[in-house]
Parts: C-alpha cells; sequence; structure tokens
DNA sequence: GCCCCCTTCTGACATTTGTCATGCGAGCCG
DNA sequence: CGGCTCGCATGACAAATGTCAGAAGGGGGC
C-alpha cells in the first residue's frame, strides 16, 4: 500500500517537477496537486492524502493556515511545510497547530521524500539549520497588543491611522510603539517592523 | 547537437527537479548546475552552454548580475530569468543587460523548455503578465539621487544616519525625501519606499 | 548664450514622532 | 483581600520629520 501525498504550491514549475521525482519513489504516489490555499483544502477533502506538503507562500490561504483546517477536518493527515524563505515565526506557528515537517526548498528531492516518510511514521522532521534560528530568535519579547500595534505600523502608516484601525486613541498607539522599540532595540518602530519581521515576532 | 544548458538555482529541490524534467526533452542537456551566483559564473566559464537559466534570488549575486557578467564573458551564451516573485524593476534591468527571456516560476516545465529554444533562437520572450506590470508601472519619476536616498532610508535609518552614508547635509536628504514623497504620493518616506519598492523605481 | 533641470545647501516653520510620568480599571496569583 | 501586571488612556515635552522658499553652481540642449 503506497503513501499517499498531497502538494500545494503556486509554482507550477516547482509543483510539476517534484511531481515527477517523487513519482520516481515506488512508495509514494501524488493524489493530488493545488496552486492554492483553498484548492489544497478542495483537493485534500476529494482524495484524503496521507500526507501534505504545503508551500508556505500561496495565494488564498498560507500554509500554515490550510494545516490548520486540515488538522480539524482531516485529522489522520499529516502536514508538513515547504518553504523558500523561513523566518522562525513561521516555524513557530507552524508547529503550534501540529504541523509534523518544516523543510527548506533547498534539500534534496531524495531527502524531501525520506522526510514524507518520516512524517508519515508519525515524526517530526525540523530542518536542523531553522530549528537553529528559531531558537536564537528567542521568544517574543513583545505584547500581543504591541504586536498588533506594530503590525499595523508595517506599511508606513501615520500613527492616526493605526490608531483608527487598531480602535486605539493615538497616545496609546505611541506609548506601544514606543515600548515595542525599545523592547527590539530598534531606532525608531519602522527599524522595529523590520526586526520583528526578521525574527518572526510578527 | 542538442542544446546545452546551465542551471542556476539556490534551491536544490527545483534546480533538481528542473534538470530532471529538462532531461525528457531530447533536444536539451543541462550541462551544469549552480546553486549561487559566483557558482553559476564558474560553472558558465566551464561548461561554456548556449542559455543561462538563472534564478533571480540567488546568494552572492542576484540573477541579473550574472547575466551582465555572462554578456561580457560569454557573448554566444544567451541569458533568461526565471522568478518566483517578479517585480517590474526587476525585469526592466533584467531587459537592459541583455536578459532574453523573463518568466514567472508559475509555468510549466514544458512551457520552459519551448521558451528555451525560442531565447536559443535568438529571440526574446517575456512573461506577458509581468510586462503588463511593468508598463502599468511606468517609469520611475524619481532622480538619481531621489532613489539613492530612498533607498538609504528603507531599513528605517533616522536622517542623520543617511546623511551620513550618502555624505550629504541632512536638510539635502530631507529635502530629497520630501520630493521622493511627493512624486511617489505617499504618506511619508517609509510608504514611500514601499511603493517604490513595488514598481521596481529603487 | 540662455534656459531648464539636477544637485546641493541654508534657514524657518508646522507636524509627527518618541519618551515619560501618571492615572484608572480588570484580571490573576498567592 | 492585597499586590501585581496588563490594557488603555491623558498630557506634556523633546526630538525627528515633512514642507517650503530661496540661492548658487553645473551641465545639456536648442
Amino acid at each position: 500500500m503506497s503513501l499517499r501525498v498531497l502538494l500545494a504550491d503556486d509554482e507550477h514549475l516547482i509543483r510539476g517537477a517534484l511531481a515527477a521525482l517523487l513519482a520516481l519513489e515506488d512508495d509514494l504516489v501524488v493524489v493530488a496537486e493545488a496552486a492554492s490555499g483553498p484548492e489544497a483544502l478542495a483537493m485534500a477533502r476529494a482524495h484524503r492524502p496521507d500526507v501534505a506538503v504545503l508551500d508556505l507562500e500561496m495565494p488564498g490561504a498560507d500554509g500554515v493556515s490550510v494545516a490548520t483546517s486540515l488538522r480539524d477536518e482531516l485529522p489522520h493527515c499529516r502536514t508538513m511545510i515547504v518553504t523558500s524563505h523561513g523566518r522562525p515565526g513561521h516555524l513557530k506557528r507552524a508547529l503550534a497547530v501540529g504541523v509534523r515537517g518544516f523543510v527548506p526548498k533547498t534539500v534534496s528531492a531524495q531527502r524531501l521524500a525520506e522526510i514524507i516518510r518520516t512524517v508519515h511514521a508519525g515524526n517530526r522532521y525540523v530542518d536542523p539549520e531553522l530549528a537553529a534560528d528559531a531558537i536564537s530568535a528567542g521568544d517574543s519579547p513583545l505584547t500581543a497588543r504591541e504586536a498588533e500595534v506594530l503590525e499595523l505600523a508595517a506599511d508606513g502608516a501615520p500613527v492616526a491611522e493605526i490608531a483608527e484601525r487598531a480602535a486605539l486613541s493615538q497616545g496609546t498607539v505611541r506609548n506601544y510603539l514606543s515600548s515595542a522599540v525599545t523592547k527590539t532595540g530598534a531606532e525608531n518602530r519602522h527599524a522595529a517592523v523590520r526586526l520583528a519581521r526578521e525574527r518572526g515576532w510578527v
């Protein structure tokens, strides 16, 4: 009985190529492919794969959201995330929703096949380098509100706009931003946004 | 005589998969693979491919820099760029240095093979959607200095630091930033940086 | 040669930020 | 229950930023 795999990645080139390579493995069969988050969900419902290999960046819904839905809808289906630019925060979020594998796209197809088997067996696999990053980045020192406000500041909006969107007073927004800037050790909130992004705190 | 291809992409998964798929085409042979910009150059010198397929995002040197060097060193070698997230500016820069193909990773391997042949024949191919984006983004309204200063402002540095790094007075920096903000129609310089990035003006 | 644009500067001003002190209510832990 | 932290707010002040006017020099184009 072979191991049924769902592949979700918006880059057709990669998805197709991956499907071809995984097909070379005797014990793996790609039963469905998807190019977006919602499509991945629909495919999973229809084909009930054993393992879902999800790209982190997809239109519609990202890999972690899809994994969350899958955990609830198809509990027997293991999920794993493949990504180009893995940030520590993504890894944490992924593990928190029950994702069992997290690997960068720099691995080889053989490695990926092995990891799919590992995950299917019920074990977890996290890329060592990404794990090290996540550990060295540490836990977020930001409170929930600080992170929220910082996120709203991400596109360079002025305080007035942030305050409105967060339904807070401007003074409060400035206080949160100030403490976020202090905690990150940044020069101002824009640099703070950058740092928090890099460390996966937002 | 078959068409000799160099593949450069830092994502092993994609590169390997791609090599496998292109190998299925009778007239194509992948003579070299590279995982970084410098490695791509070295491989090109050693193997003298007919077409170099370069990823835009690579460690060391990006696809466009590699293409520039290749144009000078191996004029007979055609270059093309493959990318996940193509911004209009990248496309312009690429065409300016003689790149003959520019495609997103959402195309299929068959399409890619066709495009490789097109490029080898001396024709150009640019993904229609990316081309449309580039046209609608228009030409940059920013002067050279404005763009330079805006770039230095990208990581959220305060004016004092930008002034120092650009060897300009703070007042001058503020003037340039002000005019850049006006021209982009942004609310402040941080949003201006974002807009300029999106449109490929930096 | 003249005009226009770019670069660079100065100075002045209004506005936006960052920072700090302080206050109050809610929830939690011992 | 008392103390603690957290969320949310004000108000005030200093610093950074955005905007404007003006001025001098250097091309480039016509």
